[in-house]
DNA sequence: AATGAATGAGTCTTCATTCAT
DNA sequence: AATGAATGAAGACTCATTCAT
């Protein structure tokens, strides 16, 4: 469970490395033991390193954890971003593919889930993590909404992209928090299924699960 | 913040009285300091009460904990289900109305939204709370389930009820989530907008934020 | 285990009705659960009455435990010298009665045991305590003396007879302490064997425990 | 009355001194406040360290407290056998050894006799503590009980060694009991005396204080 | 640079006492 | 006369932080 990439010599690389190995603890103490159950302790033992370095490269715990979110974030969004351009031009690919990679791993791991529960419920005591919180939140639910808008206009419809994003960002987030408080929910394939649902019903399609005339019977 | 309600006189009432206060000192003690802030001093100055009398109507804090969130989550189903049923008989206005009711207190306030996502978060590592919480969410999607399947009957449509109450459950959770880190993400208004959407959508209609074929333009 | 002896309708008798079962309960409380065991609650249980009452007929907890000690001392008392001069007039008699009456009911129980060995040590830190102790240890070890003299001069022996006693004391206590510690160290009958050997040997008789000259071999 | 002894550098023993530490505040705090008035607090002060000391090196209070109790009886086994072994080959010797050993310092202390009692005590309660008394109990009685064996065979006589060996630990017992509730009972050098009495008389002779015809009268 | 020993504030829980009914 | 509801002080334990080595 200890880190164990390897072990840079240089002295400026060393911080960087000591940084990120109490980072990922952070990450991993609370995939196992929550944010309550989260102490110096859990985190030094999942960084592998002892107690007292916390102190030498964070200001404190409290620091330890909002640099810990502003990381997950920011692999989240860059991840998530990679895959809905490897899908292509189309915005509704793109949707769809983000969508995709919001329920397959890497991006979807119950470590993740549970770190972003945790730090979705520490948002709304912790002005740093609010901070943090809003600022991707409000990257991401942009990039949904022009995603939208642009799909709308390649299939020559007119769509409210802003409300269709706070749909979907709440499609997304609504799954996730399913998932993490209970993994047994359903599976993930369903869970983009739904999300696809969604999107086409957006555009106007009828979409996998959406309504069609019912055939008589 | 004390408990004002009128004072019991008979014997056999204090106790639900009490332990009443103290479940609505819990609640209101989250939405204020949050869970990880809320300490049985917390609690005891919301409910208007000494620290000690806990000990006397609950084995422990822990056991209050839980019960708190068996009457939040009892008091949610009773309240939507009321306001569902009010509704009228079509099942298309019934989940409308759900969605109405969420987004409109009383069941929609900031304190019962903080409630929430701290519970959600304890679910993860209390088995108690989940235990509760699981027992509740079953419920409540298969209510939305039976009502889009009546729907779609009513409409002559045919639908994967299942998979549009595991998108419209989502929707109502994230909507919550993302209002309850941040209640300035968006105005209730739009909240239900967004749900009337998604319901009309699943159900065939062009819906008020749907796509329409765009005006030329 | 509640008290059930008749209970009195005379005024003036219910003090005393009351004051004697809460004496009983703690020393059944201390029975059960030991001294440190032993709270205002389970005292009212072991008493089949209820919290409150203490404060009606003791001034506290500690006056309560205090006047238990001296009924306890006292009804100790009373029975083994009962005992004694039940033996007859022969002071060696009595003294071997003594031992008797000690280790066989009523007065040999084990919960008279606990409460002896709980008292014993709360007297270190209890003047009161202290106190009753003290008075009782100084008649008993003064009886035991005379007793011993007297029957030395019996036998027209000369002994030490305060040593004597200091010596059977010893041996009482410490017998006790051993079963009331561990109530399976050894039979009561051999402990009163125990004492008998020593009373005969301080008298000058060969005992049944005592030494003989070796048979050969 | 903070501990005193040089504090060792190493890393390793750090360990050992600090338990060693706690151990003895245990032990003089018991002596001080008796087992009811020692607290976490009453250690930490008497063993010199911080309340949170305490948690570092035992598991809890109660782990403290039985280690606590296996060292005082580990040293007073081991002091008073020392001293039994220094007496001399002969039995009867070794005997009268343990008796004086037991009532003269360094075994016979105020704070030792004071713990003993709180344990012997406390062991009623504890299944912990109880493992430990009857372990040393159970070593410390045959080891009588063969002295006072060979003792008889050196003299040519024949005695219940056994009884003999239950006899001499009640009085040793009981006299420590006596001069641990109440230090002014009588002097060590009397208790000493009534112990060789004792011995010498179950072996036959006169013994100090035992019975001789009575010269005249 | 890194460790882990040490501290003491903060939390939950227990419980003797008080008091309204 | 008796109950048990209520209080608040005190105790054990946890844990973030500091610091000597």
């Amino acid at each position: 469970m200890a880190a164990s990439l390897k072990r840079p010599a240089r002295q400026t690389e060393i911080r960087a490395f000591r940084r990120e190995a109490l980072i990922r603890g952070v990450l991993n103490s609370i995939a196992d033991h929550g944010m309550a159950g989260t102490t110096v302790e859990t985190i030094a033992e999942a960084a592998g390193v002892s107690r007292g370095l916390l102190g030498h490269y964070f200001k404190s715990k409290d620091h330890l954890l909002v640099e810990s979110y502003r990381r997950l974030a920011e692999n989240w969004a860059e991840e998530v971003g990679r895959q809905a351009r490897a899908a292509g031009r189309d915005a509704d690919l793109r949707l769809k593919a983000m969508a995709e990679a919001l329920m397959t791993p890497p991006v979807f791991e119950k470590r993740i889930l549970a770190a972003y529960l945790a730090f979705w419920n520490a948002a709304r005591n912790s002005k740093p993590i609010r901070v943090v919180n809003r600022r991707y939140n409000s990257n991401y639910r942009k990039t949904i909404a022009r995603l939208f808008a642009r799909a709308a206009k390649e299939k020559g419809i007119e769509i409210d992209a802003e409300d269709a994003a706070i749909g979907l960002l709440a499609i997304f987030d609504g799954l996730w928090l399913s998932l993490a408080v209970d993994p047994k929910s359903y599976a993930p394939a369903r869970a983009i299924k739904v999300c696809h649902t969604f999107i086409d019903r957006m555009l106007g399609a009828p979409g996998a699960g959406g309504a069609k005339p019912s055939t008589g019977n």
